[in-house]
DNA sequence: ATAACAATTAAGAATAGTTATCGTTTTGAG
DNA sequence: CTCAAAACGATAACTATTCTTAATTGTTAT
């Protein structure tokens, strides 16, 4: 009798690696991470596992940033920024309301379609790429 | 000197055709529908043109949906709806304004960075697929 | 313990979308 | 018309992701 989730040794390293950043990774970088303390690791187990924690609710993809598809365990409805640069996705902290509450009934009306969520994202450039020279 | 544009033949189908639909079509889509009438077109060319396209301020990439990129000639700022099931991405009609306009300065301030423009996306379902039984 | 069965995994092949390369052809300015 | 620059087709290369298969590990019942 156990609500608490019981992964199997890697599956929970995956998935504590993922939720260990706020910087939104790609599946690759988690496989990085693990790969020096887990050398029987493959890429394909990050994939599929990561597959397994959206399907559980646990994570969500924030997007594609330049080809590459980017994680959150965080999830919040929150927004994101995203730097043209450097590809840095930044979290937009919550406590402001960003869209008008009668939205949802004005795009269902006029694009007569049922919506469930939607996603705001933030383009320009971070603090430290705006201080580079190119 | 002049101020016109001129294609090159190949070049201002793909515009076109492009420019003919509302769907947000995929590179692949484009060159389905050209390949009849120009038998000897290579896809290569027509994700070529977007690009050049996409330079020269004349397209822009809506997002990836499917795993496919989609494309828009509407180069106006505007919102999209993502239909979750069958994909087609929906216009969402101008005439409201949907982020407070001191949005961009909250975000700017508390994420230290510099906001180049956003876009939002509403997922859901179309009306066509929400009368489909699974 | 152990047998039976289910879940998880590694490895790599396979796939799909996109980009780059490289000779060849087309274009258009002079 | 001439000729260099631009555009092109074909295809190879690349990258991200999924799929397949067989082996391993975990679980449960006996």
């Amino acid at each position: 009798m156990q609500a608490k989730r019981n992964f199997s040794a890697k599956r929970e390293a995956i998935y504590q690696t993922l939720a260990s950043t706020k910087t939104h990774p790609t599946a690759e970088w988690v496989y990085e991470q693990l790969k020096p303390k887990i050398p029987d690791l493959s890429l394909g187990t990050v994939y599929r596992n990561i597959s397994v924690f959206r399907e559980m609710g646990l994570a969500k993809s924030v997007g594609v940033v330049n080809g590459q598809e980017r994680f959150d365990t965080d999830m919040s409805k929150h927004s994101h920024f995203v730097c043209s640069k450097c590809f840095k996705i930044i979290d937009v902290p919550k406590g402001k309301n960003f869209v008008d509450s009668n939205i949802y009934e004005y795009v269902e009306r006029e694009c007569k379609v049922k919506i469930e969520n939607h996603s705001i994202m933030f383009y320009g450039v971070c603090r430290e790429c705006e201080n580079v020279k190119d």
